[in-house]
DNA sequence: ACGTCCCGCCATGTG
DNA sequence: CACATGGCGGGACGT
């Protein structure tokens, strides 16, 4: 027993988080309770005293048990319990040293990065309160920890550091690393009620993986990166970083919009509310967010239907209840820390994101990259579920939620390991990079970045909304931005999957700061979009698309499905590959100037043509010019769509692509539209009028400094609309306006005409526009199977992945 | 007094 | 039905 406990605890504690974090911590820590500094030094501590054989054995009763316990686990390695041992042998192999410097850098980075972050135009975050304490109290060693544990001993947070202590970040691909959930509270002391908390929300990342009953596998970080990336996507995609302004800036109120019709979402199971999405979710605000930092009543608000009714504010509080749940773990895992937001109404308790923001994956040369990379490589990538968002916005209405619509949540199960993920980032040297952060500052324009298309089927699956939800837009608010189509998928499936996203963003990294360039792929019709845009043929047509989509959604579908049952990860790793054309695309530098869109386009278009995937559309800002200055650039091939375009548009057809000055897109509405394919999906978007423009997919801006730009991209949509080539949506958020107060944003309506281009140099603020988003779970159930909606429990997920639980 | 959030009841699911 | 999960919120702890 001791034996077996004192190796965890060797394991974990000792080397990594020692060392490093005794140091930082005492600098700047004042109090917070879990920091991930803390679990530095606690863990240590904490190691001890879970180490200690005592306690463990105490609990849990003899040792014996223990070894009963976690026998089962390990085995799969190779031993049993013992396994201890074997962790540590993991652990060690898995180069500690890697370990090490991982954590050193996340344990000094945040300092660091704190500092960094610029003000924000509205809220500020004081840095001074960051700190991260550690002051749990590390002190106490050891021995007291039999002593009474205070509360703070037994938070989670540092219950969590604990966890994370008896595992490598990065565990031998090929061995996996088998965690029984017995093994582990009696390990550690808890009861299992607390360990699933933890694991939820680990599982969220990718860090663990659910094999079966009271087993999980341990993945570390190495699909981290890919997660977040994902989860950053698939943020976008449902537009959550519109909300977040919102949330933020507004108070409390109005934010919502939402919604609209989608509807479906509102299934709410279990599930949908599990802790495992609402993590995911709460990340993806992170992710998306300029400022990385995300204040508890925003998120608590964006993650409820509603937001802050009276009504619900019973709810407000059972979210932010959870949502300290997840920041503990969060936390403890060094992504994130506790701040103050300054705003006007006073401080508000927020997090901020230490991880990495950009992946950037691919950076690769880049452009490129795969995107496919990103997708594909992990199997297990989370499933995300996302959705709700959306929902919460709508909720207003009642409504709404009404329907519910499954979400097929599906998780996946184990995901193994399978496919060798590629690197995108870079992951393998270095774990996280949490560098990121860095660049947002320094770097900055470059952000290249992938992008990733993808066509792939599968999108177009999730898309499928509900139909009912698609009449919405009327119900909406006219603004109203809803929709965005997300992808249905998200929820359910894995990130991954769903994730490749149609579009690619280019950037441009040449493009001096100000510049921007933005590519809207259309998603959904790949095809159309090569077509286009390499010559100037005219696109095609609609039609086709459409056909097209929906076959391939309903493809999509049954892959879904399959791969839900089966496992996610085939499925992923299918689909996403395909993806990667888009990223090519860019270049990542692109002349300077607007002209130059011209020439990349082309360039763009053609990489991607590998498949369908190109841009259809780039959109391009100047420099100076703000939004208002935005120009798009229509494929020609557009079909209706020319015609409306203003002057430049008509020409259209011969040109490959229509520069549309942002100016005029103004006269054409932004329509919502929702549109309904088969019968399955219904989409919103947002688009102008115009038919012209496709649905972008997403568009990166990149400005300057800072971080980021914040991207939106939109959905996808695969559909073709009906009758009109709305192709386009726009969003248009666009990155960076420091807005402050500013803003209203008009929710749906496009950026254009607002600043937001220009990213300042200080932050990047998103744009406005808010709008949409929808839920994306409900989408994602488009499966719909109906089934299995009363699924939602938890066993359920992993068993069942292919259910939908529509409800 | 208030922000956090532990604790564990008990609903939901599973086998 | 027993067991596994995990939503949920009362109410305690810390400050």
């Amino acid at each position: 027993m001791e034996g077996e406990c004192l190796a965890l605890k060797d394991l974990t504690s000792p080397r990594k988080h020692f060392t490093v974090e005794p140091e930082e911590d005492g600098g700047q820590s004042e109090q917070k309770e879990n920091m991930y500094t803390e679990r530095r030094r606690s863990t240590p501590l904490k190691s001890a005293e879970s180490a200690v054989p005592a306690l463990l054995i105490n609990r849990k009763g003899a040792t014996p048990d223990l070894a009963h316990i976690t026998p089962i686990k390990h085995t799969a390695l190779t031993e049993p319990w013992t396994p201890t041992a074997n962790l540590k042998m993991l652990i060690s192999a898995a180069s500690p040293d890697i370990r090490d410097r991982e954590m050193k850098k996340v344990l000094f980075r945040p300092i660091e990065n704190d500092k960094d972050k610029p003000a924000i135009p509205d809220t500020v975050v004081d840095d001074a309160e960051v700190d991260d304490s550690c002051q749990f109290e590390a002190v106490d060693g050891e021995d007291d920890a039999e002593k009474k544990p205070s509360r703070k001993q037994k938070s989670l947070g540092l219950l969590c550091q604990k966890f994370l202590a008896l595992y490598p970040d990065y565990p031998p691909l090929h061995s996996p690393i088998w965690i029984s959930l017995d093994e582990v509270a009696n390990s550690l002391g808890v009861e299992r009620r607390r360990i699933y908390d933890i694991v939820n929300v680990l599982e969220s990342l990718t860090i663990v993986g659910r094999i079966a009953k009271n087993s999980y596998t341990w993945y570390g970080r190495q699909r981290l990166e890919a997660t977040l990336e994902e989860l950053q996507r698939k943020g976008r995609q449902q537009g959550y970083h519109l909300q977040m302004e919102l949330a933020t800036e507004a108070g409390p109120g109005r934010e919502d919009d939402g919604g609209e019709g989608d509807a479906g979402n509102a299934g709410c199971n279990r599930k949908d509310k599990s802790l495992r999405i609402m993590s995911q979710k709460f990340v993806m605000l992170f992710l998306v967010s300029k400022t990385q930092t995300v204040t508890l009543d925003a998120a608590a608000k964006i993650l409820i239907e509603e937001s802050q009714d009276s009504s619900s504010h019973s709810k407000y509080k059972t979210k932010v209840r959870r949502l300290y749940d997840i920041a503990n773990v969060l936390t403890s895992l060094g992504l994130i820390k506790k701040v103050h937001v300054r705003e006007e109404r006073g401080r508000k308790p927020a997090f901020k994101w230490l991880g990495p923001v950009e992946f950037s994956n691919s950076g690769n040369a880049g452009n490129t990259l795969n995107v496919a990379a990103i997708t594909p490589p992990d199997p297990s990538a989370r499933p995300v579920t996302c959705q709700d968002l959306r929902k919460a916005k709508m909720a207003r209405h009642a409504s709404f939620n009404i329907t519910p619509t499954s979400v097929a949540i599906q998780r996946q199960v184990s995901s193994a390991p399978s496919s060798p993920r590629r690197e995108l980032t870079g992951l393998p040297n270095h774990p996280v990079d949490y560098s990121r952060k860095a660049m947002s500052s320094s770097t900055v324009c470059q952000l290249q970045f992938g992008n990733r298309t993808e066509n792939h089927p599968s999108a177009p699956l999730q898309s499928n909304i509900s139909h009912s939800s698609s009449s919405n837009s009327s119900s909406l608010p006219p603004a109203s931005s809803h929709p965005t189509l997300l992808a249905p998928h998200l929820h359910p499936e894995p990130l991954f999957t769903s994730s490749p996203s149609p579009h690619c963003l280019a950037y441009l990294p040449s493009l001096s700061q100000p510049s921007v360039v933005m590519l809207f792929r259309t998603p959904d019709k790949p095809d159309q979009i090569p077509e286009g845009q390499r010559s100037p043929r005219s696109d095609s047509v609609d039609g086709r698309k459409r056909k097209r989509d929906e076959s391939e959604e309903a493809e999509m579908v049954k892959k879904q499905e399959i791969s839900g049952l089966e496992d996610r990860d085939k499925m992923r790793a299918g689909p996403q590959r395909e993806a990667s054309e888009c990223s090519q695309t860019v270049d990542t530098r692109t002349p300077p100037s607007r002209p130059a869109g011209l020439s990349r386009e082309q360039v763009f278009s053609e990489n991607s043509s590998s498949e369908h995937a190109q841009p259809s559309h780039y959109l391009y800002v100047p420099n100076n010019a703000g939004l208002n200055s935005l120009n798009f650039l229509l494929s020609a091939g557009q079909p209706p769509a020319s015609l409306t375009l203003p002057p430049s548009s008509v020409p259209a057809l011969a040109l490959p692509y229509v520069l549309v000055p942002s100016a005029a897109l103004p006269h054409y509405p932004l329509v919502t539209s929702s549109l309904q394919q088969q019968g399955s999906d219904a989409h919103t978007k947002l688009s102008f009028s115009l038919p012209a423009m496709m649905s972008p997919a997403h568009f990166m801006v990149g400005a300057a400094p800072y971080s980021v730009a914040a991207a939106s991209d939109l959905s996808r949509s695969p559909v073709p609309s009906p009758s009109t080539p709305e192709q386009s949506r726009l969003y248009g958020s666009a990155a960076g306006t420091p807005r402050s107060p500013s803003g209203p944003r008009q929710s749906v309506s496009i950026n254009t005409s607002e600043p937001l281009t220009p990213h300042t140099p200080k932050e990047p603020t998103v744009s406005s526009s808010k709008a949409f988003f929808q839920t994306p779970g409900t989408l994602g159930s488009v499966v719909s199977a109906a089934p299995a909606a009363r699924k939602r429990g938890s066993a359920q997920r992993r068993l069942d992945i292919g259910h939908p639980p529509a409800i």
